[in-house]
DNA sequence: CGGCTAAGGCTATTAGCCTTAGCTTTATGG
DNA sequence: CCATAAAGCTAAGGCTAATAGCCTTAGCCG
């Protein structure tokens, strides 16, 4: 029939678009089809790898444009300002698009080009962190915590864990608070 | 044919330990019956909702399991000693059965008795707390903060997305001391 | 002791999904 | 203008969840 023109990219898109209607849940290639305007077995000419890649490509895409907005918020800015702004792109990336936040840990493996853009997410927090004199080994373990920080909040809060009166945003401001005051007295840092 | 007697916690017993040795991606009412020894839809008889309802269930043993885990942890400790085994039980668990705490975030909505199990657990952060002067909606902000620290190592490492060279029982130590000191001089204290 | 009821099994069936195989058509390059 | 590879299709197999309806067991009550 007509061709559509699908690319790999595409059925990503489109299974974007499902998840942030309808929720990972939904996430099938039945519908995705549809959406594409294909039959089903269409599909495997572009993700050859059925489902599990589709999951899997789903969790590279987030991943770099999560990336991306992390990489923005800190541009010109330094030290507690660009921690801030990096905790809050975060959070506010996972609250505009919670569903696609969710997908993440259905990928299966961590493959190199997960790894690839975790990479990137990642040395975006270990630069923000030379602005404490953060470097090297240390780095890395300040990093992991302030990933832990905002990846451990962010699940929850999409989840529905913080059901209790307190408002959210107020936690998430002490949050910060207390991660940049901690980050000027890191552990394992000499310079205290 | 002869009657094998099953409950719904026997249920989940079953599905449990299939999650434990082939993970969630496993988990399936056709595998579980099996394991039960008992054909498929019977165990609408014991979990009316069918999958769904099993992952609840699933999720809400597993939260009162941590729970127990973090309330024999802080027993008879306090302060900075009470907060450091908590996080090492957290942990400890998470690592112990990482199929079964990625389950975790598979059930549909929070409901009542995951809700309530939650509750105690986070009751166990918050009156670990106490030990810091913290109270009221101080206190929950700074537990908020704790569970997602813990949980998004946790899940995190889980994930397998620490893949650097620096070894994340360090991070964790890291990750521990810089809550401890932190949670002395929680921002929203007046006692600073 | 007889019989009733409810619970806990079962088989059969439907509907939906993923995946593979193989055919057909379209677009493109020589 | 034709050959070929890419991109679509239909058909079919095998798996799953879930529902419907039947049968048997266990236990209780008269």
């Amino acid at each position: 029939m007509p061709r559509v023109g699908l690319t790999p990219d595409q059925v990503v898109d489109h299974a974007l678009a499902l998840i942030d209607d309808q929720g990972g849940e939904a996430l099938t290639l039945a519908s995705v089809a549809t959406r594409a305007g294909v039959a089903t077995p269409s599909l495997y000419k572009h993700v050859s790898g059925g489902l599990g890649e589709l999951r899997r490509l789903i969790a590279v895409r987030v991943t770099e444009e999560l990336a991306d907005r992390l990489a923005d918020a800190a541009v010109g800015r330094s030290g507690d300002d660009a921690v801030t702004a990096v905790l809050r792109a975060y959070q506010a990336y996972a609250t505009a698009h919670p569903h696609r936040y969710a997908a993440l840990p259905q990928a299966p493996q961590p493959d190199d080009d997960l790894t690839r853009a975790a990479t990137r997410l990642v040395g975006v927090i270990v630069a923000v962190l030379r602005g404490y004199g953060l470097d090297g080994p240390e780095a890395i373990h300040a990093a992991r915590t302030v990933r832990s920080l905002a990846h451990g909040f962010a699940s929850l809060s999409i989840a529905g864990a913080f059901q209790l009166a307190e408002d959210p945003t107020t936690t998430h401001d002490r949050l910060i608070t207390t991660l940049t005051t901690a980050l000027h007295t890191w552990p394992g840092t000499a310079t205290a």
